[in-house]
DNA sequence: GAAATATAGTTTATATTATAAACCGATTTA
DNA sequence: TAAATCGGTTTATAATATAAACTATATTTC
């Protein structure tokens, strides 16, 4: 049984990714509504996958807003998929 | 996105269960053998999906040993396809 | 235009989890 | 009979997830 990539091993990240996946881009409102987290729950997560090189965080202004735009990486994009791969062996699919 | 069962989204203890799910019974040593896992940290999640409902655990004898044999329950089974159609949702399967 | 309210987050504190280390009682081996 | 092994359990520690409290700017209301 493979190991479980710990850093996508968790709901609230794995959701991120899983979302990041799938649409060039997000900002931190649209993931904070679509995983219905907690701002400070999403921070500290979004953190420990920009500091894993998973996906990068950009902040910048939308009008006089702030606006933090997540997209995920080559490397993110390359785990989740492995991290996909290793779960199968789990879940019989 | 659905929730995923807590119980079930930890590395050993979905390990334990997917084994469980294909086996009729395995006992203590096999699922250490089987999962890698130390036996402290083994007994401690066996002990929660015990806690569960989710397996039994029976403590027997087989010579002068003793044997600790786990089964998957009906509600573990359930619970196990939940989480797997849960995350189903995740990985884009 | 000052005070209250909202927005977009971050930091920090706390509760929960996972994991390993230490331990225990019985049994086999030297 | 002393020492190692087997089959675990208990306890201590490290890591994680989560929420609560906070900050800074912007907007609305009185």
């Amino acid at each position: 049984m493979k190991e479980l990539d710990p850093l996508l091993h968790s709901q609230l990240r794995l959701a991120v990714m899983s979302i990041l996946m799938n649409v060039d881009e997000a900002d931190f409102v649209y993931l904070k509504e679509k995983t219905e987290s907690t701002a400070g729950n999403l921070s500290v997560q979004l953190d420990k996958l920009v500091n894993a090189g998973y996906i990068t965080a950009d902040k910048g202004f939308v009008g006089k807003k702030t606006r933090t735009v997540c997209r995920i990486t080559e490397k993110g994009r390359k785990a989740f998929e492995e991290y996909v791969e290793a779960l199968k062996g789990y879940l019989g699919l």
